[in-house]
DNA sequence: TCCAATGTTCGATCTGCGTCGTACTGTTCG
DNA sequence: CGAACAGTACGACGCAGATCGAACATTGGA
């Protein structure tokens, strides 16, 4: 009941979600989640990602990201949690995660040598 | 010999991948030369997707896509031909093309029901 | 009830990039 | 050599979208 409204995983397309994640603001917040991989609330994402945005601006965001399908809102008393829709984006499109999280700035990559 | 330059496969990263991908028209132009799957000429592929757009500006995007390590060209006489880089793309990205595939719009869904 | 905290919405601004037209390059052929 | 063809390079224009600030909504607690 406490659920945002979001697509169901069904009706979601490619095209949408390549646009939602060919912004780098977007990417950085889709691998933050992936990382956590539980319910984080938005601005606790900000701080760790290091990403400087008006709350405004990550509002809008998250909400792009939510409309693609990507993640799920839920509310927390005074706080919105947000999660990656990890399963159902596997099955929709199968190895777009793994994608991601490879090559990832803010994991260290293997050939660091 | 004839072949105008582009990145190493290694070298392409993923977030460069999906700006190149957000874009209606390359996306079209990727899901042609997907469907057509061999050297075709870039005029060709405008002609058989219906799309209008100038040549400059068809120039531009093929241009983005060999940048972004997803297409390659090749100087045949008067025209240059162009190619997905099928086998790299699946080898660095597994399952890209074939999200790309489905729900393609130019080809009819399975559920027409 | 009143206030603080979190997030959304709305309007305005500004930058990136998709688009076009023209000029230019390179190739083939007469 | 010169003309026609295919595509590229470059500068300019316009619009979609990223960003911000301020006002508003909602919840929790004092």
């Amino acid at each position: 009941m406490t659920e945002v409204i979001e697509p169901a995983i069904e009706t979601v397309t490619i095209d949408v979600v390549l646009s939602a994640l060919a912004d780098p603001v977007r990417l950085t917040l889709v691998r933050a989640l992936d990382a956590a991989g539980d319910w984080t609330c938005g601005s606790d994402v900000l701080r760790d990602t290091g990403v400087a945005i008006g709350k405004s601006t990550l509002s809008h965001h998250i909400k792009v990201l939510r409309q693609a399908g990507l993640i799920r809102t839920r509310v927390d008393g005074i706080r919105r949690l947000v999660t990656l829709r990890n399963d159902e984006v596997e099955q929709r499109f199968p190895g777009l995660l793994a994608m991601l999280r490879e090559q990832d700035p803010a994991r260290a990559p293997a050939s660091t040598a």
